[in-house]
DNA sequence: CAAACGATTTTCT
DNA sequence: GAAAATCGTTTGG
């Protein structure tokens, strides 16, 4: 079933992006189907986090889209070369997203391959956030779109995730926060192959 | 209006 | 292991 829009309205980020872990991500776009199982997340907690794009209250036209209702995609170019995939949650006005860092392809694997101008299946196919977002065909101009719709969705198939099996770590790339780098707001599956490396695990 | 920078990935040494 | 690639957003003048 499709998560519905309470799923991601409530205010609990870090609590959203560990029930992510085992939801499947979906992609439609021009006929071509994609899938795969969120195997890692990275809560993002909008005002009070400096790693957030709307740390303190910041609002700009590309951080806009997180202050919308939670289940909007929010979409952003980093490096100028990737696109990063991010759930927007909490109600409206309250900037919190979850980075979706890895999934593990289960539908639709040729079509990743092509778009990653990869020849073999190998985790980095889909194992950091901008790969990710470029096997599924993900890019900025999606930001803002709802995941409920025809193009990108997220659904729960009962794939059940144990306690045990989820780790909590600290997030990757976000060392200028200072002391809210330290917080554990990142989730993957243990032992899951697909969970990207990161720099410093 | 100009300049610096980043929630990363890939490639070369 | 280190460095380059590359551009929209943000910040400063």
């Amino acid at each position: 079933m499709i998560l519905p829009e309470s799923f991601y309205t409530r205010k609990d980020v870090v609590k959203i992006a560990r029930e992510l872990l085992g939801k499947v991500l979906v992609t439609g776009f021009d006929g071509v189907h994609t899938a795969g199982i969120i195997v890692e997340t990275e809560a993002y907690a909008g005002v009070s986090d400096k790693a957030s794009h709307a740390h303190g209250g910041r609002r700009t036209g590309r951080t806009e889209v997180m202050y919308m209702p939670g289940g909007a995609a929010y979409v952003y170019l980093c490096y100028g070369i990737h696109h990063l995939f991010n759930v927007v949650t909490n109600l409206r006005d309250t900037p919190h997203a979850i980075l979706i860092r890895a999934i593990e392809p289960i539908e639709g694997i040729a079509a990743m391959m092509e778009r990653r101008g990869k020849e073999k299946l190998q985790p980095s196919l889909t194992a950091g956030p901008g790969a990710m977002s470029q096997a599924m065909g993900i890019s900025t101009q999606h930001t803002g779109v709802l995941l409920r719709g025809k193009e990108i969705y997220i659904e729960d198939r009962g794939i059940k995730i144990k306690p045990k099996d989820i780790v909590a770590a600290t997030r990757v790339g976000v060392a200028y926060a200072q002391d809210d780098a330290l917080r554990p707001y990142r989730f993957y599956i243990k032992d899951n192959k697909w969970v990207s490396k990161g720099k410093g695990l």
